[in-house]
RNA sequence: GCCGGCGUAGCUCAACUGGUAGAGCAACCGCCUUGUAAGCGGUAGGUUGCGGGUUCAAGUCCUGCCGCCGGCACCA
């Protein structure tokens, strides 16, 4: 007797051990049809696995779209993989699993494929689809496993097998006559997959994710329950890549980038107000919330950077300049460069760096004249231009660059100190994130590494303290065991921008090395000296980054306090010049970044040519209006325009521009 | 850094298998004095990323380099 609990809570009792596929024929043959894969007890199983005894199951059809996607790109990606091996024999498999928005398949194949094959393995998988083969789970031993790839020249699933523990039974799939090892499940047959999918894009992937390994062609793609899915999912990614920040930053004249700076941004008039207002804003919440800003030198001796531990750990992210002090010429180069461990002997060349961080620099303005646990916590603030010597195939617009600035700030407090600061820095950048349009982040936490610094109750105090205030301060953390740096454990602060990508901005690390290496102290209630802990932490990461995704995340559509371009006003004709003059000037003695647009133009050509810059607001002036001091307001996006007096839309244009920065919140 | 793709006017793109490099928008100059997302006409704009090679002839084929795009690795 088998009882099989449905999730209604109705029991079905068997004779005998039943599959998946019985229990849902036994409770209709629609439901029979559509059953995808069976979820027993939480854990997905193939429809002809046989249960044993009591569990709970519920029979998992596509009406369940976050599992039915999940086993139907699975099996994409084996169908993927049969319909290359088809066509190209002299192919490897390796690993091939679902992803968010589709599946992956990487291969080990001397000829690079190119997205021109897309086509012709595109209709072989739909030609497997057809032939709708049963896909059948067997189990097999360890060693059967690794001699059967052996002997097909199949050399890294024969390695791959090899490193899961033995003595477990090994699943491997078959459809026809191709076969994988993978622990499933699987739909019934391959017809059941269906069409609706589509090969998106090829790319390079080191074997093991390991750049040491040998490199496979990875074949990426996408599949969904049908076509209309499909083709919503290829409309997204279009829009998407619309609201891309490269591109709308070169559309509405933010910035460029150029091969003589390669990951320096070259800000233009309109990027730099937005980037000005960010680091106003950001200027006046520190100072409302107790630090003090500093400016520390880009070019700092290699000395500091032996003792802060970076030459020997961060070099090869470093820019380096070489002096000759004997009086020959300057040059620069990476971190990777020929500088020699012992140059600083070198006659007269002497080394420093572009600082990649801030930390060194504060910690010499922390040992300047003895501090008191009185003056404990010391935040530490500065809009810190670092330079970091970045994999060129890291670089991406303004979110991976090589020259940014950070809104750093350390806090030197005392271990007891940590889980207060923390709180408060929460609230902080909680606040801060919701004046940019953030309403929600997700928050990582990353605890001891194996090889780390300090001592494990040390460890034990922080990860608790910096766990606590986040829990206090409501946030979901999402745990990376194992992840923090060797200094101290983190948190992490991550936004997701409207089209649903994450990105991490704030981050929150402890550190209990640093004060150590570079000796600062201060002076305890009990008289005698005491290591400060430094507590690293950003809000926005850095403007560049938080730049971009602001601008991805509202499409480009600013709001107003962020414009470059506040409001423009747009005489209907020259003859009303006059009246859109003062109107600006008006405007603009009120705080409110206004333009006057007195070309000679058509009111809808200037209409449109704003809307398409993205300006918040139009005030059209015409004779009615000049005549009666007033403006018609139009806003971005809207149809319908309000006319209001000149005072009263002043009044609130002004208001709406200052935004956060003119609150009195904090 | 690695794998693949791409590089034509300021922007978006065209030029069949090698045969004189073209369009729209933007810019500039005129006309039009305009009522809520493109008025009309004209002018100018290029060493086809850079360098070699094949050819009577190269944007197109081969090759080296540079950059960009996608992914991987990296992101202390």
């Amino acid at each position: 007797m088998v009882a099989i609990t449905l999730p209604d809570g109705s029991v079905r009792d068997y004779d005998n051990p039943v599959t998946g596929a019985e229990i849902a024929q036994s409770i209709g043959p629609g439901l029979a049809k559509a059953a995808m894969v069976v979820k027993v007890d939480g854990e997905l199983w193939d429809l002809d696995r046989t249960i044993e005894s009591d569990a709970n199951v519920a029979i998992i059809t596509d009406k369940q779209e976050s599992e039915a996607l999940d086993v139907l790109r699975h099996d994409a990606a084996h169908v993927l993989a049969m319909a290359v091996q088809e066509l190209y024999p002299e192919t490897q498999i390796t690993f091939g699993p679902a992803t968010e928005e589709g599946f992956y398949y990487d291969f080990h194949r001397e000829e690079p494929f190119s997205t021109e094959d897309f086509e012709a393995i595109e209709k072989r998988m739909a030609e497997i689809v057809d032939r709708d083969v049963p896909i059948v789970r067997e189990v097999w031993t360890r060693d059967d496993v690794a001699n059967f790839f052996k002997e097909k020249g199949e050399t890294f699933k024969a390695e791959w097998v090899m490193e899961l523990p033995d003595g477990e039974d090994i699943t491997m799939y078959r459809q026809g006559d191709w076969i994988d090892l993978c622990r499933g499940p699987h739909l019934p047959s391959t017809g059941r997959l269906g069409k609706s999918f589509k090969l998106m894009k090829l790319a390079g992937a080191y074997w093991r994710g390991d750049a040491r390994n040998p490199q496979l062609q990875r074949i990426y793609g996408t599949a969904w329950r049908n076509d209309k899915e499909l083709k919503a999912y290829l409309t997204r990614i279009e829009e998407a890549e619309k609201r891309d920040h490269r591109r709308l930053g070169k559309e509405m004249d933010l910035f460029h980038i150029q091969e003589e700076a390669r990951g320096s941004v070259f800000w233009h008039p309109k990027g730099w107000s937005l980037y000005r207002t960010c680091e106003q804003y950001m200027r006046k919440r520190l100072d409302a919330a107790g630090y003090v800003e500093v400016k520390t030198p880009q070019l700092v001796d290699r000395k500091l950077w032996e003792e802060s531990g970076h030459w020997e750990k961060f070099r090869e992210h470093m820019f380096i300049a070489e002096v000759d002090e004997s009086g020959g010429e300057a040059s620069e180069s990476a971190g990777s460069a020929d500088a020699s461990d012992d140059a600083a002997a070198d006659g007269g060349i002497r080394h420093l760096a572009l600082k990649p961080m801030n930390c060194p620099c504060h910690v010499q303005i922390f040992r300047q004249g003895i501090k008191s646990y009185r003056d404990l916590p010391l935040r530490m603030a500065e809009f810190g231009s670092c330079h970091r010597y970045e994999p060129s195939g890291a670089l991406h617009g303004l979110m991976r660059v090589r020259a940014f600035t950070q809104d750093d700030a350390h806090i030197f407090c005392t271990e007891d100190q940590i889980e207060s600061e923390t709180e408060i820095f929460i609230a902080l950048l909680a606040s801060i994130y919701r004046d940019f349009g953030f309403e929600e982040f997700a928050v990582k936490f990353s605890d001891r590494p194996d090889v780390r610094a300090g001592s494990d109750e040390t460890w034990d105090k922080a990860e608790t303290a910096l766990k606590d205030a986040a829990i206090k301060a409501g946030a979901d953390l999402i745990m990376n065991p194992g992840e923090g740096a060797f200094y101290g454990p983190k948190l992490e602060f991550v936004l997701r921008d409207a089209i649903g990508r994450d990105w991490q901005c704030g981050t929150l690390q402890v550190d209990f090395v640093l004060p150590e290496r570079l000796d600062a102290e201060y002076v305890g209630e009990d008289g005698g000296k005491h290591r400060p802990v430094m507590l690293h932490r950003a809000i926005l990461g850095s403007f560049e980054r938080f730049i971009g995704i602001l601008i991805e995340n509202f499409a480009g559509r600013l709001p107003m306090w962020l414009s470059p371009v506040q409001v423009v006003v747009a005489p209907i004709t020259n003859e009303l010049d006059g009246y859109a003059e003062e109107v600006v000037a008006t405007l603009a003695k009120a705080g409110v970044r206004a333009e006057a647009d007195l070309r000679n133009e058509k009111i809808n050509y200037k209409i449109r040519e704003h809307s398409h810059a993205k300006v918040p607001a139009i005030l059209v002036v015409g004779g009615r209006e000049a005549e009666a001091r007033q403006v018609a307001i139009r806003r971005l996006g809207g149809k319908d325009q309000e006319i209001v007096a000149l005072e009263e839309a002043v009044d609130r244009l002004s208001r709406e521009a200052l935004g956060p920065l003119g609150g009195q919140r904090f």
